[in-house]
DNA sequence: GTCAGCGCTCCACTCGGTCGAGTGCTTAAA
DNA sequence: TTTAAGCACTCGACCGAGTGGAGCGCTGAC
């Protein structure tokens, strides 16, 4: 709807822009004088208040006590980065730095490490990646391994270069050469081909040819939809928490205290990056409108990353909502594409 | 040599410990008066005036300004915690919180991360575990896996539960047929022996018997001993760190960046576990002890466990220096205890 | 609609005074 | 020589009053 926006006249939004910047820059709240002078309009500090009365009355901004400055409302935040902000592009030393960050031929794990390392250096908040889900990556081989009564460890390796371990707990036993003849089979029919499809095909077999198959193919099916049907575990990697030590509006140590168990628990900011893997572009979530309390004070800037076209994961910064969302912005776009290209050349194919 | 701390007559270590135990219960400096009143001792507070002058001439305690009460230097501490200590027995519900936190049959990996939690629950600091030593455990099986061009995966596994990848890069390539037949050469030979003999016997056979085994022997003997050699990365489990932002006596900001940082990068704490692996009971580092500086205002307590005799790790936690020693002292110790029986009694064993 | 002026509010800061805790020193008794 | 009592002094915490300044809302004139 957003019905109250729409109606601000130019100057209401250009001293809106001025104030928040200005509040951005300094962390002071800010009055109609200075605000008068230093917004380019040639208006004097008296109409400035009238109209600051009317951004007060649409809650955008507040006044954290009679006769201090005005300071912007999460609302007004919000009206900021949606319509009034603009976007500087990043500037060459953060390219540079950001750019030098990404080596060449690293593995995913290294990559999302360096990543998350990268986005916290540069903007000296917390920087965090979602770990790409498994996209049409190709499962190259499969192999099970007996480790006990029942116990089998199934390795697979992916594109060639990635190792997943899983060990599974089986009600029967097999023999090595059981487990043998059983990985060959699959990877004779599903080497090369996507995780998601070697899913598909596995379920499909199960349910379709399930008497055209001798026993053991039965059960190298049953094993490989074992092996491959969890989910792997969900996972992000965080970096550069302690920079959010340094902001004096987090400096309460119980919020402070619980922001960073966030960080250690995961489930929340996987929670908060989840909700951004939709949408193409950068994201910000300011304050509480995550829902989550503790995040007062908070905001998330996001941008989805992807590979051949395709979203594969989600990668962002958090710090306090008083940041340079100009500058951290264009910072947290670059980064994506930049890890998106990384993924995406496949350096060392298989040699086939 | 402790010249200075011998010739501390009954009263004025009596007097010492009070004022100490005192400070740490309430972290308020602590007057020759109320020293006089709770000491037990029928002295007057003159006198004890006179006692303080002396322990503060011996660098034992300090007054933070002119007529504020003493409170302890680190060399106070040490005396305290080295001589003056009475250590109470773990509280029967400290003792069941952690007894019940081990959980029977987890793999290592999670008895580590139980382990510094419950260490940090339950002192509420920070727990640290430091990862064991790969001490005699059987090496079950071993397994290679080609990658790619000269890309290979060695599989270990370890005490018939344990799995360890390493991926190996090779001047020459290795079909899948011949990796097989290296791994079932090394099983044939090695399997069952621990890891450390699994690694001087590699090593003898590569100085002795080069010229009477074939090519293929050779490389297997190559392979294995890459596989095997390089030791797996010394690793330290924290947790709870955000218990330290609780402390008033850690609230300097950019202390407790560095402190958090230390926690992160691991590269420090592993140094102080480390000086703490000789020495088979507790041991307590205060404040700048370890060489740190931004270890001011903290102190570590150690111990290290041991299974079957052979100690094989550190454990500890990290806190203010003012403390609750005599709480905290035998909660580690209990703790590493019952750590080193829960590695102790391996209990899935191979089937054999 | 704009804006100058006025009165008001509230915060931050300072200053002086008081209180209490604690010390060091001196002196006297054991 | 050790112990204790008394006394003067110091320092920080606290309180209340006073002050200056920033900033607001309101009103009335243009």
């Amino acid at each position: 709807m957003e019905n109250a926006t729409i109606n601000l006249d130019a100057r209401a939004r250009t001293l809106l822009r001025t104030l928040i910047e200005s509040y951005i820059r300094d962390g002071q709240p800010v009055g109609s004088r200075t605000l008068a002078r230093t917004s380019g309009l040639s208006v004097s500090a008296a109409t400035v208040r009238n109209v600051m009365a009317d951004l007060e009355d649409m809650g955008l901004i507040h006044s954290p006590h009679t006769s201090a400055g005005r300071i912007p409302t999460p609302a007004g935040y919000r009206l900021f980065v949606d319509s009034l902000l603009e976007v500087r592009s990043p500037s060459p030393e953060d390219i540079r730095a950001i750019q030098s960050g990404f080596a060449p031929n690293a593995s995913t794990q290294d990559l999302m490490d360096t990543t998350s390392n990268l986005l916290s250096r540069v903007t000296r908040m917390a920087g965090m990646v979602r770990l790409p889900r498994h996209r049409n990556v190709a499962l190259s081989q499969i192999e099970f391994l007996r480790l006990g009564e029942g116990r089998i460890l199934a390795i697979l390796v992916i594109d060639g270069k990635e190792v997943q371990n899983r060990v599974l707990e089986l009600e029967r036993d097999f023999s090595q050469d059981e487990l043998q003849r059983m990985a060959n089979y699959l990877n004779a029919h599903l080497a090369g081909k996507s995780l998601h499809a070697v899913r598909a095909e596995l379920l499909r077999e199960m349910r379709d040819v399930r008497e055209d198959l001798d026993a053991m193919m039965l059960a190298a099916i049953d094993l490989g939809e074992k092996a491959v049907g969890d989910e792997d575990p969900d996972d992000v990697v965080v970096a550069g928490q302690t920079h959010l030590l340094g902001y004096e509006e987090l400096a309460d140590m119980a919020r402070l205290r619980q922001l960073l168990e966030a960080f250690n628990e995961k489930q929340e900011i996987l929670g908060i990056l989840d909700q951004c893997i939709c949408g193409d572009r950068v994201q910000i979530f300011i304050g509480r409108e995550s829902g989550l309390d503790w995040f007062e004070n908070c905001s998330v800037v996001t941008a989805p990353y992807s590979v051949d076209g395709e979203v594969v994961g989600v990668l962002g910064v958090i710090g306090p909502t008083r940041m340079s969302y100009d500058r951290v912005i264009p910072i947290v776009d670059v980064t994506a594409r930049l890890l998106g290209s990384a993924l995406g050349d496949h350096p060392v194919d298989d040699s086939k």
